[in-house]
DNA sequence: GCCAACGTTGGC
DNA sequence: GCCAACGTTGGC
């Protein structure tokens, strides 16, 4: 799941105090249906900061409640008001996340792009702009492993 | 249903 | 700030 710092990262969630937050304003569809057909209780997610310096997975969330409608859609006042969503028959939802914890380092989006074991990894496929993207478990498992204390220069 | 115009995302 | 790669909108 893909978070600008600037807006909400994972300090952000690390610091509420349930460490729990409603993942609100997605108005993609793809992403929504990630979330509403593909996120189940328990489910883990990377959190990647976008849209920083550097761009990269920082840490790992768990989902804590599944797809239910997202009421920023309702508000007029709200950044990600969708008059079109009407709480009868609301088109978009969101789930709540949860910290697990943050990686030891950033793994950079420059590094990823260079592993061979990650060669079709939805967030490396060309010009993907998707906020929510799935990851297969050898990937998981593979992205976990290059989470290594950084040598520090002597 | 087509497609041009426009808006957004996000790496660089 | 630039711009590629989308997604959305709306006239026809």
């Amino acid at each position: 799941m893909k978070s600008e710092p600037g807006e909400f990262g994972i300090d952000d969630l690390e610091s509420r105090p349930s460490q729990i937050e409603a993942w609100d304003g997605v108005r993609n569809y793809q992403a929504r249906n990630m979330m509403r057909d593909a996120m189940k209780t328990g489910d883990l997610v990377f959190f990647y900061h976008s849209n920083c310096e550097p761009p990269g997975i920082v840490g790992i969330a768990r989902i804590v409640r599944e797809a239910y409608p997202d009421p920023t859609a309702f508000d007029p006042n709200n950044k990600h008001f969708d008059p079109s969503s009407k709480p009868d028959d609301p088109r978009w939802f969101m789930v709540d996340v949860q910290f697990v914890r943050k990686l030891k380092r950033t793994i950079a989006l420059s590094e990823l792009k260079n592993k061979p074991e990650l060669e079709g990894l939805a967030l490396l496929r060309r010009g993907n702009r998707l906020s929510i993207m799935p990851v297969e478990e050898k990937m998981w498992e593979y992205i976990l492993t290059l989470d290594i204390e950084t040598l520090q220069d002597t």
